[in-house]
Order: C-alpha cells, then sequence, then structure tokens
DNA sequence: CGAGAAGTTGAAGCGTGTCAAATGCAGTGG
DNA sequence: CCACTGCATTTGACACGCTTCAACTTCTCG
C-alpha cells in the first residue's frame, strides 16, 4: 500500500516483518510502526479519503487481505469482534503516542534500548521468541528511520549497547542478553503494549 | 485523568485547551496531543488496564463526560455513531503518526511551523478563527514539551519564524501571516487531518 | 507593589549529523 | 572456483543544531 493510495482492505501479517512508513515531500522516510506476524494494519478503510502512510514489507511475508464490505459485516455480526478490533486500535494508538515519547524525550541509546525491548516482547507475545532471542531481520538504516538517527549514529549506538553487554544482535538475530537492563537502560515499561489479554472482551 | 489510571469516561472538550501528555520515570514530558474544541479523548476505556497518558487542562475549560456504559449503549444503537466515532479514532490515530514523523525528521524550524500550522487548521474546522488568527494559550514550555526541545531553543526558532514574516504570535494570540509560506516550511499538508467531512458515514 | 510565571539573551559544550572511505558478506554469472 | 556487484556494517574527522546554564526582563495578577 503507498501513501496516498485510497485503501481497499485490512491487512494482518500472517507471516514476516513489514514497516509503516511515512514520507516527507523532500524524501526524508519515517518508519512509524514495525509490524510482525498477528499484527493488523490499514484498519483506516473507514477513513474514506487517502491513506496517510504506506506498507512495505521487509522480508518475505504472507498477508491475509480482508476485504470493506466483509470486514464491515464482521464487526455488525459479532460485538465480541467489534469489540477486539477497537481494542485492537487503540492499543496500537497507544503505541503510537509511546513511539512520540521516544523520538521526543529519549536520546540514542535509550531510544534503541526501548526499540529492541519492544520488539521483542511483541515477538515474545505471539511465541515467536527462542531461546532468549529472536528474529531480527531489520538493518540499522530501517532503525536509523525509525528513531530518527542516522544509520552511522545507529552502528555507534548499537555497537555501545553490545559492549555494555546489554545485547547481542548479528546474523539477523537479537539476543537480550539482559532484558532487564535493558529495559532500564530504555526506560522501558511495557503497560503501553497492553499485552497479555488474549481473550478479550465480552 | 492521570498515567496509570484506569479511565472511566470518555471526554469531550466543549470549551478551552487541554493536552494529552506522557510522562517518563526520571520526570521527562512528552505532549502528545493538544486538544481543542470538539475532541474526544480517553476512548480507551476499552482498554481494561490503565491509561498509558495522562490530560490536562491548560486553559480554565468545560469538559463533558460520558460513562462507559452510556458509551458503549450509544456505539450499539446507532451504526452511524459507531462509525463516526471510529472514524475520529482512526483520525486521531493519523495525527498521532504525524507527530512521530515531525519529531523523528523535521528540524525545529520545520517541527514548530509544522505544529502551528496543525493547530490553525484544526481550530479553523471547528470555526474557531476570526480575522486570520486564532487563540493560542501555549507557552513556550509548552511547545518544548511537544516539539522534543528546549524552551530556549523554542524562543529562538520562534523569533526566527517572526522574523521571515511567517507568523505574529503574541498575547496569546497566533496570526499565520503567510499560511502558505508557513505550511511549506513545515513540510505540511493536511490530508493526515482527515477534516473536512462534517457528516460522516452512512 | 511584590512575586512568580513567561519570555528573552549570551556563551560554551555536547550529541548527533555529514561526508567519505574501508570492510565484510551474499548472490550472480562466467 | 573466482571476479564482480551491491548492500549492510564499520570507522574516522569534522561540522553544526540544539542543549545547558545562568542571568535578566517583561508580563500577570493577587
Amino acid at each position: 500500500m503507498s501513501q496516498g493510495e485510497r485503501p481497499r482492505a485490512v491487512h494482518v501479517i500472517v507471516d514476516g516483518w513489514a514497516v509503516s512508513t511515512k514520507q516527507l515531500i523532500d524524501g526524508r522516510r519515517q518508519i512509524v510502526n514495525f509490524l510482525v506476524p498477528g499484527d493488523l494494519c490499514a484498519t483506516n478503510i473507514y477513513i474514506l479519503d487517502r491513506a496517510d502512510h504506506a506498507l512495505a514489507a521487509l522480508t518475505h511475508a504472507r498477508v491475509a487481505s480482508i476485504g470493506a464490505a466483509d470486514f464491515e459485516a464482521m464487526m455488525a455480526a459479532s460485538p465480541r469482534i467489534a469489540r477486539a478490533l477497537w481494542w485492537n486500535e487503540l492499543s496500537a494508538a497507544s503505541v503510537q503516542r509511546e513511539w512520540t515519547t521516544s523520538l521526543g524525550q529519549r536520546n540514542a541509546y535509550e531510544r534503541i534500548a526501548h526499540l529492541l525491548c519492544e520488539l521483542y516482547m511483541r515477538l515474545h507475545a505471539v511465541g515467536l521468541t527462542q531461546r532468549g532471542g529472536c528474529e531480527f531481520p531489520i538493518t540499522q538504516n530501517d532503525l536509523a528511520d525509525a528513531t530518527g538517527l542516522t544509520s552511522v549514529h545507529v552502528n555507534r549506538t548499537i555497537q555501545q549497547l553490545r559492549h555494555d553487554g546489554l545485547i547481542e544482535l548479528h546474523d539477523k538475530r537479537l539476543i537480550p542478553n539482559d532484558i532487564k537492563r535493558l529495559a532500564e537502560a530504555g526506560l522501558f515499561h511495557p503497560d503501553y503494549l497492553h499485552l497479555a489479554p488474549s481473550i478479550h472482551g465480552g
């Protein structure tokens, strides 16, 4: 999906990673969210005009699409589903506020620590961590676009995190060696993710 | 409403200004949105656990509250209202993404120009502009907390905007002298606000 | 008329950006 | 199997936007 396009369907990431991005007219690009398996996106089929952000796959990814009509029918048919969709939208908004806060208040080191924490926790919540680590196909360039830093500075900051024993990061895998200290370093507090309630509403 | 509190009601700003803020454990504060008359907030009564952000009045303000039960009844009773509320939530999310982009990609000058543009347009959309200007009760300190800058640098940047003839800002009033150039300076494109459709859905 | 909040100013320092080049690594084709 | 290509990562030197600190001024309002 491209920025400015009229969205036609709701997408669910089945497999793989994707990003949601916004682009300024002069080309600067901001990644506004990472999407991992289980994540919904483009719920804004309700907003009739153009999409304000773009979606792109980071890895080879499988994506399920639900047409607008089906989506609305689903919402109408089951209050339980409607509620779950509300819940999903609201917790996505909460994550977006946390990103705003990160970019506004945290420095490079805290920002990256926080982002790594968030992604690890989100993957953990959907059972996608193994042996204390997780897949991590994000390039330092993408991290730069997500954190509002340059890739050069991202590189230096990651080296610092490694040196401080907080993470291992290589071969597209992230291992938070000391997730507690990583969370402290990033002033990370998982509440904003609103995780845990696998069954919600009713 | 405080961060960490269990939200009880949906609020509507009837009159006056408010802010939605997030605070880090060490005290740093980020303003994640400004709320002007007509704005809804704390729709997250659906998220059962704690509020991830706080609400505070900036000026003397009148606020209407809708209890959770009434709110849900309203949604259930009228698909039209439900749809409007969805629309409201989705466009709020869009604004939040734009803020993320601002903090990540725009420099101080662009950031402030963009924010002033946004607020002016939002006020304009609800008929709260007069003679090419609008009320502007936001202190430079608040602007700093919203843009992730220091108040000192906000001050200098505003002086620059004044000097460049883009705005007048005094006595709690903002006058965008040249809104077109201000928008250009802030790389502002109003699409993300999803304004205009006063009657929506159906 | 006094006191606190908001706005303004100057000088110095630091975090992050910029530019440029080197290195490593995976895929491709000869 | 090796040259070739392109992308991701790493490194160094230098520049600059923004912060910090501290003082001063101007407003607001009881």
